[in-house]
DNA sequence: GTTTCATATGTTATGATATAACATTACATC
DNA sequence: GATGTAATGTTATATCATAACATATGAAAC
């Protein structure tokens, strides 16, 4: 019913320090405001919500409207440090910033949890399908729901 | 910079066909006011919002709020007759509407028009990948955004 | 053919997500 | 320190979706 245990302290200073050295490589400016919404959105492994993080964010750095939200996500992304999952209009972290992807979701409708894959086999499949439709591919959304592996367990457990 | 000329009453009437046939065996109410919806949606080879169709629904048939519209959509939805395109809070026809599936859809950025795959390969390619990771998938999402054939041919001629 | 019940629709209000538009501030460069 | 650009503040509003309750419709039972 959760994701596997691990350090999560670590995850997020991984992710915040990965950032900012991109950032800084790239010249693009990660401000405290646009560091804090990141840190917010790495607090957990499930997608979070421009108003969630609006929430969290008045409360830890004062006065925040919609558009303080909405334009630090955009920076996020467009640098590729969070991913955006239409599915559930919400955030999340990417945990391989350094190179641009579009990654598969796999997203637990129990825990809430999300996870990254980069599946070749997934990406060659779709290439090959929209290369012989003629279809030229900008952006690819693959947001699988369903049980994670952990959720599946307990769900076998209570059933058995 | 379109999709490819046809005759689109004819899409206009399978699908409604179809549909009144499927929802009889199925002891499901196809009633006037969803195959309204239903047409509207199968107007064109483009998803629609839930207001847009609101509008004409109220040209149409008088009185209707969203409340109307939604209803209507997730009847079509459980039936399997339109599909919810999620990165655009959209809804389309769907042209194979017998058997329960989650197809592929490719969204062209310029003409926007939705073409819909229900490709092997990439089914089993998620089926594996997702396997592999212990995930049981009850539902996906697979919308791949960019330039249709016709759109991508057009492109080219103008930069030749 | 009326009663009965479930389903469908009407209606009002509101919740949830996202952006437009313009003012102000911070910061790098000169 | 003047200048210009990028970032943030602020207010208002657009867009998407549902809750809650009233009314109407239509099939089945009587
Ligand atoms: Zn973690
Ligand atoms: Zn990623
Ligand atoms: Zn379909
Ligand atoms: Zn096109």
């Amino acid at each position: 019913m959760a994701a596997t245990r691990h350090d999560h302290r670590r995850c997020v200073s991984n992710a915040l320090g990965a950032a900012a050295l991109l950032c800084r490589r790239r010249g693009a400016r990660l401000t405290s405001l646009r560091a804090g919404v990141l840190e917010i959105v790495w607090r957990g492994h499930a997608p979070i919500g421009a108003y969630a993080i609006l929430e969290r964010l008045r409360r830890e750095h004062g006065q925040a409207a919609p558009p303080t939200v909405y334009r630090a996500l955009d920076f996020l992304l467009a640098q590729g440090l969070i991913h955006r999952i239409e599915s559930m209009n919400a955030f999340i972290g990417c945990p391989r910033p350094a190179e641009a992807h579009g990654g598969q979701f796999l997203l637990c409708t129990l825990c809430g949890t999300a996870a990254e894959l980069a599946d070749k086999r997934v990406e060659a499949a779709l290439t090959t399908a929209t290369a012989r439709a003629g279809f030229r591919v900008e952006a690819r959304v693959v947001e699988l729901r369903g049980l994670c592996r952990v959720c599946t367990a307990a769900e076998a457990r209570h059933a058995g």
